[in-house]
DNA sequence: AAGTGGTCTAGACCACTCC
DNA sequence: GAGTGGTCTAGACCACTTA
């Protein structure tokens, strides 16, 4: 028994069909799928478009595909979850709240042995380090603390920190190649629960982030928001 | 002054040429770029090629494209994170670590308000209830608080959760269609704080995440992270 | 060595959207 | 209505991997 040829038109009728089979048990996990040619004559499609329609289950992690070994089943498929990272000023303003910004330090220092080791500075370098509350509607939303490199971001000389924030003004002004990102939770220090208005040791969902260009660490940044905060997504 | 036809070969080369002009300035935020044609007669390729890379770009948030419209370098590229969310145990195992597994409790509740206005059951329906432990090296890792409605996954009555976590057999033998997935901090309340065998109150990480099939909740979950856990990826 | 996915091409039609 | 991206096709060559 073969399916009817197709539930409706294009790539993603083929990527659903295929999905149906794997949901129903028709193509177990850890084991090879038809190749791309016969998926084709089944189809009745061409063979890019099934290539299209596998592509898009592999990018999902549902199918694993290897040259000459073909596609099969993901055993243990890995969910990719995709976050989105938007600026805060539009994280908040996206909510419906209205965005305040306040600078609370910025000044020019060596920074801590873990700072130095993230950035891969010398010693005895100073950097940039800025301390930075985002509100919501008033109220403390997040904090922003970030060290930034001045020799490698020299535009940095023309922007003042005191309007717009660290993190608006590099994104709109300083393209990088590349980061790190993770994902975190601490107890509120002093600083952090006086700046967010909450008692000091409270659970705080924390976001950090280093970012580089042409080799070199730009900034690195630790965003801790305020108790309760959910970052979220769907699969 | 024009560049020079293409660093390389393949579409990744149009992605990186179009990044460059982005990097550069050459094209600048929220501005609108050249049409696909105009790129693929510039580039000496095909237009579905300039198509695949403008695409790329588009996925990472780099780009807008609209029809009729054409595509514009976002004005504020929200960066988008893919976080792999792979099964406990093979998260465990992928850093070397030994995995072990322990079930702490399960039985037939009814859920607490908020756990039901999850699973949208009603309100005296009971549902399964299970807590198990993941451990790496032996020591805490995480704390699986799970409800299952078996109504939806009658393919439970099958599962021997004392043997397997709820997590794995969940993974290889319920397929799911989607999915919602929220981080955030929290208090170790004091089962977790036994369970991870850490202070009541420290701060811990956890993801929570509900899965449904046909438009019906099959299950929620916490996981809470023993103190220190990171969730780490690139940008 | 051979088979598989990865990609490119040239052309075509279509869907959507803005004017 | 017209212009843009979205997609499909049929054929081809290539890169990689594994048998």
């Amino acid at each position: 028994m073969t399916q009817p040829p197709l539930a409706g038109h294009g790539w993603q009728s083929v990527r659903d069909a295929v999905l149906d089979r794997i949901r129903s048990r028709d193509w177990v996990p850890g084991q090879p799928i038809p190749h791309e040619a016969d998926l084709a004559r089944e189809f009745g499609c061409a063979r890019a478009t099934v290539n299209r329609a596998l592509r898009a289950l592999a990018e999902a992690g549902l199918i694993e595909r290897r040259r000459r070994a073909g596609s099969r089943v993901s055993a243990q498929p890995v969910r990719k979850a995709t976050l989105d990272i938007p600026v805060i000023r539009a994280e908040i303003t996206g909510k419906g709240l209205g965005y305040g910004y306040s600078l609370m330090s910025m000044a020019t220092a060596t920074p801590p042995p873990d700072v130095r080791a993230i950035m891969q500075t010398a010693p005895d370098r100073p950097l940039l380090h800025v301390e930075a509350l985002h509100l919501a509607d008033g109220r403390p939303y997040a904090v922003e603390n970030r060290w930034l490199d001045t020799e490698a971001v020299p535009e940095a000389a023309t922007a003042d920190f005191f309007v717009q924030s660290p993190n608006e003004w590099l994104v709109q002004n300083v393209p990088f190649e590349g980061g790190d990102i993770a994902f975190s939770a601490r107890a509120a220090g002093g600083p952090e629960a006086s700046a967010l208005d909450c008692p000091e040791g409270s659970a705080l969902f924390l976001i950090e982030r280093t970012t580089w260009r042409a080799g070199r660490v730009l900034t690195t940044v630790r965003i801790t928001y305020a108790p309760g905060h959910r970052l979220h997504t769907r699969l």
